[in-house]
DNA sequence: CACGATTAAATTGTCCGCAACATAATTTTG
DNA sequence: CAAAATTATGTTGCGGACAATTTAATCGTG
C-alpha cells in the first residue's frame, strides 16, 4: 500500500495553495496599480478610500473601514496622510462627537477622470474575457464570507 | 441620449473590481492562518518560507524570493527573525560567498506536522468543492503572469 | 439622574512589502 | 589579467496591516 495513514499529514505544496493564489494575484495587483497610481501621487489604499468616498460622499472612519475590511490602526494613519495631501477633509461630527467624519476635497474631485483612466489601463493588461473575471471576482468574493463567518 | 461619450470615463465601483477582490481574499486568509500559526508562533509569510524549504530544502535567499515574489528587503529581516526563533540557519555559501543558503533546523522540522493539520483546518472553514478550488487556484496564477508579463 | 456598558478614534508595537541605495563577490570583456 | 558589468545580499525609509490598549463620547438601565 502507498497510503500513509490519517496520522501522517505532509503540509500542502505551495503550488496547490489557494491562499498563496490569492496572496500572489494581491501582490501583483498592487504592483500593476502602484506603476500607475504612483504618478497620481496615491497608494493602492488610498484609492480604495478614495473609491468608496466617491461612490457613498461624506462618511466615518467607522463605515470606510467597514467597506475595506480595515481598522483604525490603518486607516487613522492613511487618512492624515491623505488629509496632508489636500486630498480629504476630515472633521468630528457635531451630532456625535466621537465620530470623524471624512469628505472629499475639491483636489481629491479632481483625481477622478485620471484615476478612472488608470484602471482601464490595468483592466486592459489584464486581457481576461468580463465574464470569466466576474466569475472570478464572485468567487473570491464568495470566500471572503466564508472565511469571515467562520 | 444616455451615453456620456468617451471622453468622460467614470471611476469603477469598489464592488465591481476584481482587484479589490483578490485584495480583499488576500486579507481574509491572512486572518484565518494567523489565528491556527499564531499559536505555532509564525506568521503567514514566514509559514510560506517553512512551505518551499520543506518541499526544496536547503536554498539561496534569491531562490526563495523567486517563488513567493519577495525581495530582500522583506526576506533579509524575516529569516533573521526564523533564525532568531530558531526555525532556520543562514550561513555564507563557500563556492559563492555572495549567496545566503537558508535550511531548516530540526525545530523547524518539527512544525511540519502541526502546520499540516492547521492547514486542514482553514481549508475546511472554506467549504467549496475541491474542483472549484482549483480553477480558481488555477485563474489566479493565470492573472499573476498575465500582469506579471506587462 | 447616575453608573456601567458600548462605541469611535487614536495610539503603540510588531511585522510585512517594496523602492532606492550600498557593499561585496563574481563574471564578462577588452 | 584588469576594468566594467552583473549578481546576491544587506540597509534605510516609508507606507500599510493588525492586535492590544487608551481615551472620550454616547447609550441603557435602574
Amino acid at each position: 500500500m502507498l497510503d500513509k495513514g490519517v496520522e501522517t499529514l505532509d503540509p500542502p505544496r505551495l503550488s496547490d495553495q489557494l491562499c498563496f493564489a490569492a496572496y500572489a494575484a494581491a501582490h501583483a495587483f498592487g504592483k500593476a496599480y502602484r506603476e500607475v497610481l504612483d504618478p497620481l501621487g496615491l497608494t493602492y489604499p488610498q484609492y480604495l478610500v478614495l473609491l468608496v468616498l466617491w461612490e457613498d460622499g461624506e462618511m466615518a472612519v467607522k463605515d470606510i473601514g467597514r467597506r475595506l475590511h480595515l481598522d483604525t490602526g490603518t486607516l487613522t494613519p492613511l487618512l492624515k496622510r491623505m488629509e496632508a495631501a489636500g486630498l480629504v477633509r476630515r472633521k468630528r461630527s457635531l451630532d456625535d462627537e466621537r465620530q470623524v467624519r471624512v469628505s472629499v476635497t475639491g483636489k481629491g474631485r479632481d483625481l477622478k477622470k485620471p484615476v478612472a483612466d488608470a484602471c482601464e489601463h490595468v483592466a486592459c493588461t489584464l486581457e481576461l474575457p468580463p465574464a470569466k473575471v466576474e466569475a472570478l471576482r464572485a468567487s473570491l468574493i464568495e470566500i471572503v464570507h466564508s472565511l469571515g463567518r467562520r
